[in-house]
DNA sequence: AATGAATGAGGGTTCATTCAT
DNA sequence: GATGAATGAACCCTCATTCAT
């Protein structure tokens, strides 16, 4: 790669980051083209140069997004530590991006087009269903996983631990809870069998 | 209340349902005064003669909705039931509005501005959790609960579960998945104590 | 028609009035919707208000100056003059409107969209078509055409120069041919004969 | 012109052919410089180093098909063929570009700026007009023309014929009036003296 | 109190043109 | 001389809000 296309990614890379950060600080739909222009340094119709559109740049962003979650995923799993450290990794880890997409952006997209469900679905299939079942696997030879549970259920528990922990408003609130919500993901309300 | 504030009030009812309904499927910004009207049956102007302008109607909005969801959360702490169904109906029942609120609508309300987290702190600490309180000490009780688990804890597991469960589009996935979710929230992934 | 309607119909009028003379001038492309509110002497929403976007405004352009020229035609063909003078009447009265459309507005709706077409079509085969064979059973009758021509050729002819005369650029510049031109197109270059 | 030179002119060449061909097409205005290089296979900066501007360079692609107009009618006004024949070939010869200009070409022109107005005078003056004399000339021995007429309506009606009939959206429809509409031009709506 | 009509401000997008290499 | 990248200005359109009746 040379220096015009080095620059030109990079370039493409601010305009993405700045649009991450904006999205996530204020919603997609309140940001504007100009607000990320300015924020990326870069005038607004260098975005279309790059972009095309608003929605092109969103899907964009999602792409990067979803990517760099899985990735990072990935790293989780394949990691050498034991099950219930990696859950709580997965689980409790901010800002590495979550195996789940933040919600507005999830609706925003599911109401406005369906390509990017397919990527989704997609990527669902092919990278995060297999990290977890090995996951899952693990989890029931190290005695953390009853064996009668499905392998969905204990994934929706964790997307849902993961989406919601990554709320900000959440986030905040409940770090000195940690442990316990470890806790009663092993061993549920009712307390650890003695 | 004589027929005219009654005229009155239920026009006010009529915007409240209007927006509602539109906010849920739509998100709040999407939705513009004009649709509201029109799906109330009402002239934008008449919308800005009982609420002011956009943000005050939203305001009223929520606590309309903030109001809803607690009186059902009471409804259900008071009746005769068992702990664990309690609980399941709790965080099942869609549609009875929930403990927690949808999210964009928290987001956008925190963002913009503080005066209606104020008010769901308020409502937080004089109602929800005294009914939670109640709830629990029942739930300990019956043996669903261990005693040795924070409040905070346990409410931030249904609040969780509720809450993302109504998202429209989770909702549809785990129907089938329910009773294994409830076993995942009383006896974690481990599994029941035999 | 009440006082409100009156003066809204007022309004739309003021605005297709406005359109069209811009329109004329400086062709459709060139005349932004700024330029019509502004000469029209309203804001641009509410030329909005009254037609949806710019596409729907050109069409009612449209209309109103198919009509307007229809309605034209039909006065001259059953007054009470011979044939020749009504074709005269026909090709040269100037700004009341044509039988056939103005070129660039044919051209940028046939190319954009395609109801507009249909309309023409339409307004051709119901009224144009049946007016001209009215008018050139007449003229046959009169001696001023060759029965052995077809209505196709003769209305092409007309058309033609009523079209062409039309232009801006071209009816200054022929007014003194007048006599020539008719002579032209009743007795062709050879001449009368004797 | 050495190697340079020509390529040069080449490249010049391809952007007006290029320039021509889109505006036939999409009309002057709706054809922007980036569609042009990308027709003519430049970069847009290519055009401006050639061109200055986009008005410099609608008036170049003008003179050049003025110039080709010209010289076309030329061609046929000393070809070896009856005057009747000559006529026809003058205003049925699409594409062979005319003696008279595409109609937005010249509406816009006229209206933007009055230098194109001057050039296409002069050309009237040296070339058209003095060709058409020829021609009529011509026409008049044959007996095909009455001595009566004046050239300039004469030459009017071969010009509105021309420009007529190479409107899009007119040529298709009259091809098969072709020998009426010669026959109208000869011998007007009367038709033949016998 | 209620409405139809009107508007200023702002958003996404396009385009002729210039900058930097 | 040629290019990819960048931009200011303008355009169409939407929306919360106000005016006039």
């Amino acid at each position: 790669m040379d220096g015009f296309q080095r620059r030109r990614e990079q370039k493409k890379q601010d305009i993405l980051e700045a649009s991450i950060n904006l999205f996530m600080d204020y919603g997609i739909q309140k940001v504007s083209i100009a607000e990320i222009a300015k924020k990326a340094g870069v005038s607004q119709v260098t975005i279309y140069n790059y972009f095309e559109n608003k929605h092109k740049l969103i899907h964009e962003v999602f792409i990067y997004y979803v990517d760099k979650a899985v990735e990072n995923f990935e790293q989780v799993v394949y990691s050498d530590v034991p099950f219930n450290e990696k859950i709580k990794q997965i689980i409790f880890n901010k800002k590495e991006v979550a195996t789940q997409i933040n919600e507005e952006f999830y609706q925003y997209l599911m109401k406005e087009y369906s390509t990017e469900g397919n990527y989704i679905e997609q990527v669902y299939q092919e990278k995060t269903i297999p990290y977890f079942t090995k996951l899952f696997k693990e989890g029931k030879k190290q005695g953390y996983v009853n064996p009668n549970l499905s392998n969905e259920a204990i994934m929706f528990y964790i997307h849902m631990l993961k989406d919601y922990i990554q709320r900000e408003d959440v986030y905040q609130n409940i770090l000195p809870l940690t442990e316990e919500i470890t806790d009663i993901f092993f061993y549920g309300t009712m307390g650890k069998k003695e």
